[in-house]
DNA sequence: CGAATCCATCGAAGTTTGTCAATATTCGGG
DNA sequence: CCCGAATATTGACAAACTTCGATGGATTCG
């Protein structure tokens, strides 16, 4: 009997899996938790998130945030970059323009780790 | 008819209710939210986070807390600090001893906001 | 080609953070 | 009442972070 390969889909995230709570997390699983949630706990970042995935398309490009974040374009570009390093946003250019969009899934991911409720 | 007060019982967080990716937050919100994430976002605090939650009772001495932390009794003592302003976490002095418990639904909130399908 | 626009990167200034050693404080026991 | 043990606080310092202005692509338009 032939056996067809079916590929499996990896949660990317070596975040993963077992909530917060439910037991002691190791050190490195900690460091990376850390990475991302430090990636979000900025004021400005969480707006850019915010309005990133308000926006239609889940879509929005630099010259849309910068006014109503009130900070400069490089400060916006750089706050944009760290999100993007730590997974939660994408770019892509379009003419001179970039658009930032939600990377699906990866705030529930986060979600889910502090969820206590979710404790096997 | 005398009436009686009753206590209304608030999510004293005032981070709550509406999350993140429903609509574009506002900037007092989002700075809130972000105290909150800060205090989480590093792996010694959400080590301390995860340890107390998985301890008996959801509580835990600091003594035990130094050692396998691997960082002097003052810092985990400061980062204990950290996690009880935010209000993760609450002390309670027995003898000389200082025992952390986790607040429950603290961490939920969170999770909450963070959760897309959640949207309304 | 030249000018203008959008955005990223660089360098710098000021602030915040993580950590420790030293010290202070509080509590229980002899 | 003094001593030892468990924590908290203080002071200090290096590292990391946030922000900006200046500069450097890349792309579109005239």
């Amino acid at each position: 009997m032939p056996t067809t390969m079916l590929p499996v889909v990896q949660p990317d995230s070596a975040v993963c899996c077992t909530p917060l709570t439910s037991e002691a997390i190791e050190a490195d699983r900690a460091d990376e938790l850390a990475k991302k949630l430090k990636a979000l706990a900025d004021p400005t970042r969480l707006r850019l998130v915010s309005m990133v995935a308000a926006s239609e398309g889940a879509e929005a490009c630099v010259c849309d945030l910068i006014e109503p974040v009130g900070l400069s374009q490089p400060t916006v570009s750089h706050h944009l970059k760290i999100l993007m390093e730590a997974g939660f946003l994408t770019r892509s250019k379009r003419g001179t323009w970039a658009y930032y969009k939600l990377v699906p899934g990866e705030l529930d991911l986060l979600s889910q780790l502090l969820d206590a409720t979710a404790a096997r």
